[in-house]
DNA sequence: CTGAAAGCGCTTACAG
DNA sequence: CTGAAAGCGCTTACAG
């Protein structure tokens, strides 16, 4: 077993001081060429790496961005870390994650852990919990002490902050808007409960396409889930006590769960009832029938995340001025609904 | 703005000196009662958190893992980094995330960065061209160098380190054993290429069961697939072409993409394929019909990994005892084998 | 009971 | 051209 070697042990071998080596490692022109070739020479064959914790604290940043997000076995976040994680590769910087579980103590902890000088900046979508809750001290605690915050998907208009989203209300609004021109009449929302931000904005666009349409707004096809592990029994009672013509779910979840309903009573998928879905994973490609939905690149959210991110711990001046970037969306025309186009 | 607060400032504040801080905030018997708890009521008034990267540079441990997988976007992997956070969490640490896109040279450059001190040990699971070229170097190394490896899933047993997996060989040859059981006469694999460790042991397993019940080996109805993103024209050219009873899928792609392949050829699943795939995700649960498949525990197997990590880390002794855990699997009965059970 | 010193591994302004 | 010193933020053995 070879430990790691240092600028201590190599200057103690060479003879020289550790302030030559670091120099010489650093091709100061201070150095004569000749202790620098010695110096490097030896260096690589010991295979000599800096300490980065070493560096971290000397130079007062650590090249870590810190991820919390609630969930990470759920498809979007999983595209949204990989979306992050590739440019902050690219630009040197490291990615720790951490899982708030929908928990707001947990999401508190887990911060207040990294921002004790592991990471430069966070990148971050609210726990359920914390929305519900509606505090956000703990993230304008981090914000106050000068580390910058970017926060995607479920974000919140009391932190000012960066933020990467796309346009929820528009998003559901044009979904629902092409339903009704391609002449569903009954067409039911399957949502979140309404302190889900996204949930909330996504209802508000199928309220408004309805109301724009003038069609009058009936809360029987409305079912709003608190539980999305048992969101199976109150989707079949919609289902087969409305008999929608169309449903529009606000994730993917939602949708598979209303076609597997109507297949069990019997009501064929996309003739009989069709069905959009919101963000677009895996579950909405490999469905039968495959279920059209909402892209929501998450890839793109992360990578857009991290450049606001990089870029404010990048930049020079201390400019106050907060973008909010809004990640086009588009629908995926899929099996479930073969009129639309 | 108000940035962190240091020892050195409290010190300062106080008069006293930071060996007099640092020890009346680590409830040193050695300080007065007095000026402990003087120190102690500014220190929470300012809300005081030591500096972790300073800690880590101390302590020389970082309280920190850094686990290397291949992709995050894929159902398995994120359900054992989720398991490693639950329990890396529990005991204190922080979790790195370094993903290698498959790649070798992301492999060890990820490796490298996070050994120069980052972390204090390694979860991960070989890319694919790790595998291919069977150059394990960089995990030599950073084992050498006492740092603690585990390695999960793809693994080798060309390195000496912890390993968590499940029994591959066993699983598969039991899925196809309870298939011949039920009186399938024809069936089929889809699987990966062999340098792919834990394709090649399940499709060893297909064989050996194959073999145990004397039914002969044929290799059309044998497909391994290269390129993961182009496997549904093979895979439609199978079942065309050999018109198998059953496909056994080493992975979940495979096995829905068959059902899609065979929805379009017009055979019928269950009834005149039946279908069973191989780690249970997402996509087996929600396909139509659902996916008969053998369970991969991704949860476990991320705890067990954390967990031995973690008992190496903080055992005194350094057993050079490294054990092999294995995780059980089952097969999870679904609707595509309606007559198994 | 308190504090100066050394040290973790590094960098850099400064002295010689 | 080389090296001693100070410092990043902390801890702890030791002196007083």
């Amino acid at each position: 077993m070879k430990r790691k070697v240092t600028l201590k042990q190599i200057a103690k071998e060479l003879d020289v001081s550790i302030s030559t080596v670091s120099k010489s490692l650093r091709d100061s022109p201070e150095i004569s060429e000749d202790t620098r070739q010695k110096v490097q020479a030896f260096a690589k064959l010991y295979n000599y790496k800096p300490n980065l914790i070493a560096l971290s604290l000397k130079n007062k940043k650590t090249k870590t961005i810190g991820i919390i997000i609630p969930e990470i076995v759920h498809h979007f976040f999983a595209t949204v870390i990989s979306g992050i994680e590739h440019i902050a590769n690219e630009r040197g910087y490291n990615v720790i994650v951490c899982l708030s579980d929908e928990s707001f103590d947990k999401e508190v902890i887990n911060m207040e852990m990294l921002a004790n000088g592991s990471i430069d900046g966070f990148i971050m979508s609210l726990s359920k919990e914390t929305q519900l809750k509606k505090d956000f001290h703990h993230i304008t605690e981090v914000i106050n002490q000068g580390m910058p915050v970017v926060m995607f998907d479920r974000v919140t208009n009391d932190i000012l902050c960066d933020k990467v989203i796309i346009d929820d209300n528009l998003a559901a609004y044009n979904a629902v808007h092409d339903l009704i021109n391609n002449d569903y009449k009954k067409i039911g929302l399957i949502t979140t409960v309404d302190y889900v931000s996204v949930g909330k904005l996504r209802t508000d666009g199928y309220l408004k396409a309805l109301k724009n349409n003038d069609i009058k707004i009936d809360e029987q096809l409305i079912l709003k889930i608190e539980d999305i592990e048992n969101c199976t029994e109150p989707i079949e009672e919609l289902i087969s006590s409305q008999r929608p013509d169309a449903i529009f779910a606000v994730n993917e979840l939602f949708a598979v769960t209303a076609i597997k309903a109507a297949k069990k009573l019997n009501i064929k998928v996309p003739d009989e009832l069709a069905v959009i879905g919101f963000t677009d994973g895996i579950i909405s490609t490999y469905s039968s029938p495959s279920i059209t939905t909402v892209s929501q690149n998450g890839i793109k959210m992360g990578n857009k995340a991290a450049q606001m991110l990089i870029e404010r711990l990048e930049s020079e001046d201390e400019e106050e001025h907060y973008k909010t970037e809004v990640i086009e969306t588009h629908l995926v025309l899929r099996e479930s609904t073969p009129t639309l186009k």
